[in-house]
RNA sequence: GCGCCCGUAGCUCAGCGGAUAGAGCAGGUGCCUUCUAAGCACUUGGUCGCAGGUUCGAUUCCUGCCGGGCGCGCCA
C-alpha cells in the first residue's frame, strides 16, 4: 500500500463516517498522511481530524473516534490509534505493506513519476550566459539546479523544454574582441577588458586559423577576433555543458529578436494597450502601473532598444511558441529586474502568476569572495569538474536550497574526501547492485513473487515507508522547483538503507540455503536500488554499480 | 534610503502550521574469518537572532527591530 492509497483509504473512511452522520462537515479532498518521526505513532499519520473539527463543530478526539472506527474496518489497515490532540496514528498490516516493495520494482524506471504537471508546456531558462567567457562556478549552480528542475518537472509530467539565452552583440562583446586583440598584439588589455588564460588561448587559435592578422588594420582584424572568438568560446561554453551532461533544445540568439522585427512589434503592442509613453527622447513602459518602483526604458534615446526590450519581445515569442509557463532561473544579482519583468508580463495582458516565474538563486562564493568572470583567476566548470567530477559538482550544487547562498571552500572540493554526501548515497546504490551480483552467482533468484509479510523487521518497515516516501519527494521538489528535497531525500533514504544493511542480513552464509525470507528482501533491497537510481537520475547523477 | 535572501548544534546545512527540532562533518567509545568498514551502533552538543501578533498548535505564517549577503543604470 502507497501513501497515497492510505490517503484515499482514509478519505473514504471519512467520507462513510459523514454519511453515516457522524458529524457534519465537506469531505476534504486533500488528505494527508505522513511518517510520523516517532516510530511509536505508527506507520503513518493523519491530522484530519483536527482539520475537520472545526467544521464540524466537534472536538477534535471525537471527530478522530467517529474515523477511527470506519478506518480500522479497512483492508491493509492493523491498528488505528487517537493520539495528543486528535492525531490517527496508522498501523498498516505487514503484508499490505511489504507489497509496497512489488510496487516499485513492477514499476522500475517509472516508480516516481507523476502526474501533477501533466499537460503543461514549460519553457525553462538558465545559465543564459554570453559567450565572453568560459562558463564559471556560479553558472554551474543554474546548469545543476535547472537541469535537474527540468527532469523534475518531466517527472512530474510536464513537456519541457531548456533553453538558453544569449547575445552576441553589445557592449560585453566589443570589450572580449578589443581584449582577444590587445593580447594578440601584445597590447595592454584595455580597461574593463577580459583577461585570463582562456583569452590568449582563444587569441592563439584565432590567429592560427588566420596567419598574419594582427598585421592587418585593427579595425578588420578586430571584427575577425570578434567574430571567429565568438564562435570557439561558445563552441567551449557548448562542450563544457555536454560534459556536465546539460542538453539545451533551443540556443536562442536576441539578434533574431531584433532580425525578425519582434522587437518593434512588441513595441508597438505596447503603445496600443496605452501602456507606452514618451519622454527626454527616450520610449518608456509604464511599468509604474504594475507595481514596478519605476518606469523603463525600453528604447534609447539613439533608437537603439533597450535588453530589456529585447526581453519583452523575447517572452512574446515564447509564449507564441506555445509555452503556457515561461521560467527563468536567475542569481540573486538580477533580482531587481523581477519587478519589472513581472510588470512587463501585466503589460501585455497577461497574469504573471499564470504564465510567468522566476526561481531567484543565491550566488555561489568562492572563499568568501564573489566570483566575477573578470577576476581573471576563477574556477570554471571544466577546472570545478576536473577537481571533483561531474558527479560530485552537480550534487553538491543542486543539495542545497536555492535560497541559500552556497561557500564553496575550493580546498574542500579538491581534498576529494568522503565529506561529500555524493559517495554516501552513491555508495548505497553500488553495495545493492554488488549484493544482486552475488546473489545471482549464487545462482539465487528472487522469482516471480514473494511474501510481502515476512518484512516485518524494524529495519524493513523502515526501509519500506522510505521508499514510499520517493514520489512525494519529487512530485513535491517539481512543483516548488526545489531539486534539493530530492537529494536530501535520497541521503535520508541511503542511511535508511545502510542501518537496514548492517542490521538484515540478506543473502545465504556458508551452507545455508535460500529462504522465504531471502527473496522478500531481494525484493525490497531491488526496490531501494530502484529509486536510488531513479532519484540520482533525476538529479543528473549517476548510479554506480561498483565503487 | 528602498527591495530580495539568509540567521537553527563547534562547522556546513535540512526541516511547503503538527507530537520529544534533525543530518553530515568535527570530538569521544565500540563493531570487519560472513552480502562493499566510502558502512553501522552508542555518546557529547540547541534561549530555532530578538520582541510582539495570528491559532487548538509557530522553527514554519504576519508585523517591528538587530545582524549578515546581494541588488537598486537610456549596463547586460
Amino acid at each position: 500500500m502507497t501513501p497515497d492509497d492510505l490517503a484515499e483509504t482514509v478519505r473514504a473512511a471519512v467520507a462513510a463516517a459523514i454519511d453515516a452522520g457522524d458529524f457534519a462537515a465537506p469531505v476534504p479532498d486533500d488528505v494527508v498522511v505522513e511518517h510520523p518521526k516517532n516510530r511509536e505513532h505508527g506507520d503513518y499519520a493523519t491530522n484530519v481530524a483536527l482539520r475537520l473539527a472545526e467544521p464540524a463543530g466537534k472536538p477534535p478526539r471525537e471527530v478522530a473516534a467517529a474515523i477511527k472506527s470506519r478506518l480500522e474496518a479497512a483492508a491493509g489497515i492493523a491498528a488505528v490509534d487517537i493520539a495528543g490532540p486528535g492525531f490517527l496514528n496508522v498501523t498498516l498490516a505487514k503484508d499490505a505493506f511489504g507489497e509496497l516493495a512489488r510496487t516499485v520494482v513492477t514499476a522500475g524506471t517509472a516508480y516516481g513519476s507523476n502526474t501533477a504537471l501533466a499537460g503543461q508546456r514549460i519553457n525553462l531558462e538558465f545559465i543564459s550566459a554570453n559567450p565572453t567567457g568560459p562558463l564559471h562556478i556560479a553558472h554551474v549552480r543554474w546548469a545543476a539546479v535547472g537541469d535537474a528542475m527540468a527532469r523534475l518537472m518531466q517527472a512530474s509530467g510536464a513537456y519541457v523544454e531548456r533553453e538558453y539565452y544569449f547575445n552576441d552583440a553589445g557592449a560585453q562583446i566589443e570589450r572580449f574582441a578589443a581584449s582577444l586583440y590587445a593580447v594578440a598584439t601584445g597590447a595592454p588589455v584595455p580597461e574593463n577588458g577580459y583577461q585570463g588564460h582562456y583569452i590568449e588561448d582563444i587569441a592563439r587559435r584565432v590567429i592560427d586559423a588566420n596567419p598574419g592578422l594582427t598585421g592587418e588594420v585593427e579595425e578588420k582584424a578586430v571584427e575577425v577576433f570578434r567574430r571567429e572568438g565568438i564562435e570557439l568560446m561558445f563552441a567551449d561554453i557548448r562542450a563544457s555543458l555536454e560534459r556536465l551532461g546539460v542538453h539545451f533544445d533551443v540556443y536562442f540568439n536576441e539578434r533574431d529578436l531584433h532580425a525578425s522585427g519582434a522587437i518593434e512589434d512588441t513595441v508597438r503592442r505596447l503603445r496600443a494597450a496605452g501602456h507606452v509613453f514618451d519622454a527626454d527622447g527616450a520610449i518608456w513602459l509604464r511599468t509604474t502601473d504594475f507595481g514596478d518602483d519605476k518606469d523603463r526604458v525600453i528604447v534609447r534615446s539613439d533608437g537603439r532598444p533597450t535588453y530589456f526590450c529585447a526581453d519583452l519581445a523575447y517572452y512574446v515569442d515564447k509564449r507564441e511558441r506555445g509555452f503556457d509557463k515561461v521560467v527563468i532561473i536567475l542569481g540573486a544579482d538580477h533580482h531587481g529586474y523581477l519587478g519589472r519583468m513581472r510588470a512587463m508580463v501585466a503589460g501585455l495582458g497577461e497574469d504573471p502568476d499564470e504564465h510567468f516565474e522566476i526561481p531567484l538563486g543565491q550566488l555561489v562564493t568562492v572563499h568568501g569572495s564573489r566570483l566575477s568572470k573578470r577576476a581573471g583567476n576563477v574556477v570554471t566548470l571544466d577546472e570545478l569538474v576536473d577537481a571533483i567530477s561531474v558527479d560530485a559538482a552537480r550534487y553538491a550544487l543542486v543539495r542545497s536550497s536555492m535560497d541559500s547562498a552556497i561557500d564553496i571552500d575550493a580546498d574542500l572540493w579538491v581534498r576529494h574526501t568522503n565529506e561529500n554526501p555524493v559517495f554516501y548515497v552513491q555508495y548505497a546504490h553500488a553495495r545493492l547492485a554488488s549484493l544482486q551480483r552475488n546473489a545471482a552467482e549464487l545462482g539465487i533468484d528472487r522469482g516471480d513473487d514473494f511474501d510481502p509479510g515476512l518484512l516485518s523487521d524494524e529495519r524493513e518497515t523502515d526501509l519500506l515507508s522510505a521508499v514510499g516516501e520517493y514520489p512525494r519527494s519529487v512530485a513535491s521538489a517539481a512543483e516548488l522547483r526545489e531539486p534539493h528535497r530530492v537529494a536530501r531525500y535520497l541521503e535520508s533514504l541511503a542511511g535508511t538503507y545502510h542501518r537496514f544493511y548492517d542490521a538484515c542480513r540478506v543473502l545465504p552464509q556458508g551452507d545455508e540455503e535460500a529462504t522465504p525470507l531471502t527473496a522478500a528482501r531481494l525484493w525490497l533491497c531491488e526496490a531501494t536500488r530502484v529509486v536510488l537510481a531513479n532519484g540520482l537520475g533525476v538529479l543528473g547523477v549517476s548510479a554506480p554499480d561498483r565503487m
